[in-house]
DNA sequence: TTGTATGCGTTATCAG
DNA sequence: CTGATAACGCATACAA
């Protein structure tokens, strides 16, 4: 437990100014060899440490930036903070984590607190973006990127997924499989990505003239549970149906456990598709086909565009869409 | 973007000094009414927030704490992250995450980096502690308390799972539906806690008189594929077994799905259980039997220990035991 | 090549 | 009750 040494303690070791220890530790300015190295050996010697609050508070910034999250119950935000962890690694940023537990009232001291913090820039994972946050963003003087949600609309700064698009293009896919007939198992209400992915499936069978208006759905909180329980009321409505979709894996998952105590055989008799693939898709014996992206990349993106925006010194709009891939499994099949 | 205003134009507005005006902000002094009220105004007005960086640097402390993980990538480390995020928060701390990626080098780096950046402590979870992260920590002037690894010899604080009693009572639990012949999917050679968890099992089964040289047994890497892939090997060996027991319930599920690709019935002829019991654990429509243990929980008293390491302005041991609970499920049943 | 002096925005001490 | 003023530890413009 040695006490910290500082700048005018390690100058008066060396004979020399602290302007000079200055310019060695910060390679900031001419200094003469051999005092170099003296101070050099100093430093090595009494292990200085330079305050990096000092230095901040004179340089009036702090290399660090703010996360505020909605949820930190599963894989996909770990993966995310990993790609901005990394990211900001490089770039010698650090990262300040909090979590909002989806509360609005919460996201907005956090917004208050990282501010005094002194924190260059901030990046927003939230459930459902509202003008209220519009206001709070622009208030602020420093920049903001929204993770997983399109504020396009409102023109700040996004990274998300493809949520309409990755949709359509799953339902399409099934259509190509010659299914004509579908279920939906879709999210919460109020969730703009749910009802992006929605709009997304919708409109594939719109434009293979099938009527949406007589497609059975359900909606759930993304839990294995939830899926189950979906799936169960759309089997007793007695609609039919060849082909399920669910608006992630883990309510595909429940979907299928369903399907299967209710006696349907996967993928004979229903093909079962979710827009996800975590790996719970890979956990059953009969694989989920599923819609992949990177929460990674989301992390990586976000973190990359943010400190864009932070050396920039201006906040621009930016929109960066992660590419996804739909991996058709064991769970679905070509209709005969 | 309006300018950060600072504690001297307050003052200058409100035609007193600054010391007037940081003892209304902190409430740390006697102020006459009415200037208390002029100068509360006037903050509310302008907006005023004191920098934080200069009230750091004048109080020698940051309020933050380092966590330094070695993977990102699984609901675990997630939760745990949401646990110590939630305590911080009540105590008015905020957290600084990095990620190791389980790399010492890193590591050793994100120690000098958190040190660098003064926080208050350190929260430090890592696959193996050895001699060299003693080391490191036994120089730093700030408390570490450990996660996920047993550092009781060592004399570190630590948090951690019950990974030998947990091993032992899930087997007990198995030894007593009058299982008698057994195999083990292992985690990597390395792994303290997969070890401790071999341990608990085989002691366990060594108490019922169960010649555990005889045991097919297998390691892994903790994934779905590789608990697939070590039952399979367990199963070409010609061993047989009657129940099977896995270290994390990724690889129990592996294994689920391997013994019914090869024609076995869970329960009816083998049965499973792992230590472990995430989501994964209910996405069968098997549900898998398992451990279960709250990473939530992990991170709160982490977090709560650190913070009284930290009050207590000196470092002592003390060993906190995560509780965990036996869930039998559909995977294991009673022998005839 | 080096040193001096000032600013960064607070808190806290000590007079008044 | 209030105001100067000295830390806090560093960066940096300017002088020498």
């Amino acid at each position: 437990m040695k006490k910290d040494i500082n700048i005018s303690e390690v100058a008066k070791k060396a004979g020399v100014s602290i302007a000079t220890v200055s310019r060695v530790f910060n390679n900031s300015g001419p200094v003469k060899e051999s005092t170099r190295k003296l101070i050099e050996s100093i430093i090595e010697e009494t292990g200085y440490l330079p305050n990096i609050l000092a230095r901040e508070l004179a340089e009036k910034r702090t290399n660090l930036i703010g996360m505020i999250v909605h949820n930190l119950t599963g894989e996909g935000m770990a993966r995310t903070i990993q790609g901005v962890s990394d990211i900001l690694e490089e770039h010698a940023f650090n990262l300040l984590m909090t979590c909002s537990n989806g509360n609005f009232e919460s996201e907005k001291k956090h917004f208050e607190l990282l501010r005094l913090k002194r924190v260059d820039g901030i990046l927003f994972a939230t459930r459902n973006f509202t003008k209220e946050h519009k206001e709070i963003i622009d208030k602020l003087p420093i920049p903001v990127v929204v993770l997983l949600q399109d504020t396009e609309k409102e023109q700040i700064p996004c990274v998300t997924f493809a949520n309409y698009s990755m949709a359509k293009e799953a339902a399409e896919n099934l259509l190509k499989l010659g299914h004509r007939s579908f279920a939906y198992i879709g999210g919460p209400e109020h969730s703009a990505n749910a009802n992006e992915r929605k709009a997304g499936v919708m409109d594939a069978l719109k434009g293979a003239d099938i009527d949406i208006n007589s497609i059975p759905a359900s909606t759930g909180n993304y839990h294995i549970e939830s899926g189950y329980e979906g799936m169960e009321a759309i089997i007793k409505s007695g609609k039919k149906f060849s082909a399920v979709i669910a608006v992630n894996d883990g309510m595909a998952i429940g979907a299928m456990n369903c399907l299967m105590d209710h006696g349907f055989s996967i993928p004979e008799d229903v093909s079962v598709l979710g827009l996800d693939d975590t790996v719970l898709a890979k956990a059953s014996r009969l694989k989920l086909s599923g819609v992949h992206y990177s929460y990674t990349k989301l992390g990586d993106e976000g973190a990359a565009l943010l400190l864009k925006q932070i050396q920039s010194e201006s906040s621009f709009f930016e929109k960066k869409v992660i590419p996804y891939k739909v991996n058709l499994r064991q769970s679905v099949r070509l209709m005969n």
